[in-house]
DNA sequence: ACCTGAACACCGTTCAAGT
DNA sequence: ACCTGAACACCGTTCAAGT
């Protein structure tokens, strides 16, 4: 009962989210929208910023398994590629999750830094496997995982605000700024072999 | 006189934003810091989320005014990424202005995107005099900044949020991955000389 | 352990009125 | 043209009380 009003709270401040905003998301509606009174939420979270960040967690969540079903498979540089692109969709997709889920928290959940550990393990994961087969080069993984994470990230956001393009010419989309920094280091690779013979 | 309240005003949200994050800032507390009712600022704004994006607009048009200031001297590439750092830099001395400028706004204001337009046409210009000058490789110039400036915000939001590095080792801050990406055009332009030769 | 209804302090916004 | 004070609707949070 109590976990089924738990997981019906955080689903409807996603549901107010995605709809109107982070100014719809007031305790009130949440509240109708599960069935219960409008302070009811004061039983499962201390206050509202940790109901959003149940919000966030769910979706970091989300994101880690996404990243964890992501076998690695004939070419995990190809895997990272389409990950990187999924982050970018789904940023585009859900822009008010996306803004709250990397917006500033004071609380320091430890629900939030886990699942973000997870999902950027995951990853890490990948690109060592790529390592490991040439396909992208040397250094340390976690290192090398950022730069794309970074990357991906940024585009999305300023996309997201509309800094990113300048006529809307489309071509400087997220999609085509993470290919740019694959290409550069397929270029590098190219090299090497070269000097390598 | 109507001016300066304006500017004041401008001037005190910043404030309260620094000091005590986007929940400080009330117009209550806007007005009595720049010595006025608490709704005068309803007779230099709209609402408050147009006081909220002067603000923005000046933090992008004092932006913009560094990247001009930025002579390409000897070496324009070296000028971007000092630029570039400076951008991390601001971002982490400013966190609730960054996350204010960068956030999500209704009005679409033409002060927003015009400031926002006329940093990054300064950065467009120094990238393209460093491709003249054989420093970074050739390509639609206006995409190459995009790559540099969507890594620089990436790294800066997700470091503001903890989710850059993982135990804080310090081997993958912000400023790291931008030397990164730079390192990886002087690769290219290695191999290019090389081949030329 | 979970929920409710009333109440409190606070905030954005509006309005009538002043100069 | 700019500002003020009162008022309104709304929101997060608290509290006493119920099961």
């Amino acid at each position: 009962m109590s976990r089924d009003t738990r997981t019906l709270l955080v689903a409807a401040a996603a549901e107010l989210l995605d709809k109107g905003g982070p100014a719809a998301v007031t305790l009130r509606d949440v509240g109708r929208m599960a069935g219960v009174s409008h302070n009811a939420p004061y039983k499962h979270f201390a206050d509202k910023e940790e109901l959003l960040a149940a919000v966030a967690s769910r979706e970091l969540l989300r994101q880690a398994k996404t990243m964890k079903a992501a076998r690695a498979q004939k070419s995990p540089r190809e895997v990272l590629r389409v990950l990187m692109h999924g982050y970018v969709r789904w940023a585009r997709t859900y822009p008010a999750r996306f803004k709250l889920t990397f917006g500033a928290w004071k609380t320091d959940s430890a629900e939030l830094g886990t699942a973000a550990d997870a999902s950027r393990g995951a990853l890490i994961a990948i690109v060592e496997a790529a390592q490991a087969k040439g396909e992208l080069p040397k250094g340390d993984p976690e290192r090398l995982t950022s730069l794309f994470l970074a990357l991906a990230h940024g585009a999305a956001d300023l996309a997201l605000n509309g800094h990113l393009a300048a006529k809307g010419k489309g071509h400087a989309d997220p999609e085509d700024l993470l290919d740019d920094l694959f290409a550069r280091f397929a270029a590098t690779k190219k090299r090497k072999a070269r000097t390598g013979r």
